[in-house]
DNA sequence: TAGATTGTTAATCGATTAACAATC
DNA sequence: TAGATTGTTAATCGATTAACAATC
């Protein structure tokens, strides 16, 4: 399969680009230079550039990218064009949380309902979203097509809950859950990894206090 | 400044090796070696030798490593030892998640209390602690010596509630509003960026249907 | 035209992997 | 001893940055 293959760091920068054009609202100027972004986002500008010739737009000498051209180009190339249904498995705190996020709307993310095999929770509401019982996933899936799954049940449920979502069709999981999951190869494992990122908060205070 | 600097990468790597090792629970083999660790984790037995290398702990030849020392020189290395008070702004439902998520405890961070601008939610509790209004925020801070901040404010408050915590004497960001901060060098701001996870999932399910 | 800014090729940097000697 | 496994040096790979020609 000959996939147009982008470096996985320049996919991850390019939402950041449209959040930052997008948040410049009505102040945004007409035309912005890769200088202009990089300058914002504290990178370097030919990197800017680099990341921005994926995407079909070109730049202007002189005049640098039309920002309304590349807020659309961002937009299509990330798929918040066209709504992306997902489900939530483990509906407790942070599946909740998640539940009511409403900026996953904005990505092109729809939340169509959340599971979980605590039976006090099922056929409760969260967000206006349903919570069902876990042996309604399946078939959900399979009549809508689901096809991204978000996991935020405990460590110890993770794997099983990964392999009823396999089983029910999904491609692609966003794990919250502190372990590795194993899924087949055509399935996508994206892990949000906090105890990572606590990492880093808590390294850089022992470096700075010896 | 002679700073023992980690690669970074090895950094965000150090809490999969611990929570993949205490996952291993009663199972646990006395001794461990790279090879086993790599197997588990889908990663090079060399990266894990060499990231362990960092550690306190050397390994044995053909043995390997011995777990239990393993973990302990992980938990002190991360600082789970040592407890670390932080702060959440911002008590909507994800800072609220966040709140009630005791994980954090395992990784040494405590949560003390979060603030909001919202005088509804002020001195109510969640998760058994306070909810204050931000005006109390730099006095605790500087009373209990807090240096981590927990940003969950919507992305139009972010830069604001960040001056006031880098005035209030935190010194590490964990930002979770989709927007760049701006703060002075000493300060870390780490960003927890859910949009470019989403782009890497979208992208996945792109390529699979062409 | 002169100057600003793009897109691209080459050089650098950092991280991963391969090779292998040391050693239990 | 022989074999397994570590720790380290050298080679490779991928991503970032520097240099610069093209161009509006």
């Amino acid at each position: 399969m000959a996939i147009s293959s982008i470096p996985r760091q320049t996919l991850l920068r390019l939402p950041v680009y449209l959040s930052y054009l997008k948040g410049l609202g009505e102040n945004a100027p007409a035309n912005i230079s890769s200088a202009a972004v990089a300058e914002a986002l504290n990178l370097g500008p030919v990197q800017v550039r680099k990341d921005l010739a994926y995407l079909p737009c070109t730049g202007r000498p002189k005049t640098g990218y039309v920002t309304a051209e590349l807020i659309k180009a961002l937009e299509s190339f990330l798929g918040y064009d066209d709504v992306t249904n997902a489900i939530v498995v483990g509906a407790g705190k942070l599946g909740q949380a998640l539940m009511g996020y409403s900026g996953f709307e904005h990505y092109g993310l729809h939340i169509l309902a959340a599971f979980d095999s605590n039976p006090e929770l099922s056929n409760q509401k969260c967000a206006g979203k349903p919570i069902l019982s876990m042996d309604k996933l399946p078939d959900l899936c399979a009549r809508l097509g689901v096809h991204i799954g978000i996991l935020t049940v405990p460590a110890s449920a993770a794997q099983q809950a990964c392999d009823i979502l396999v089983a029910s069709g999904i491609l692609a999981i966003w794990n919250f859950a502190p372990v590795r999951l194993s899924a087949p190869p055509g399935v996508l494992i994206q892990n949000e990894n906090m105890a990572s990122s606590l990492a880093v908060l808590s390294r850089h205070l022992a470096e700075r206090f010896q």
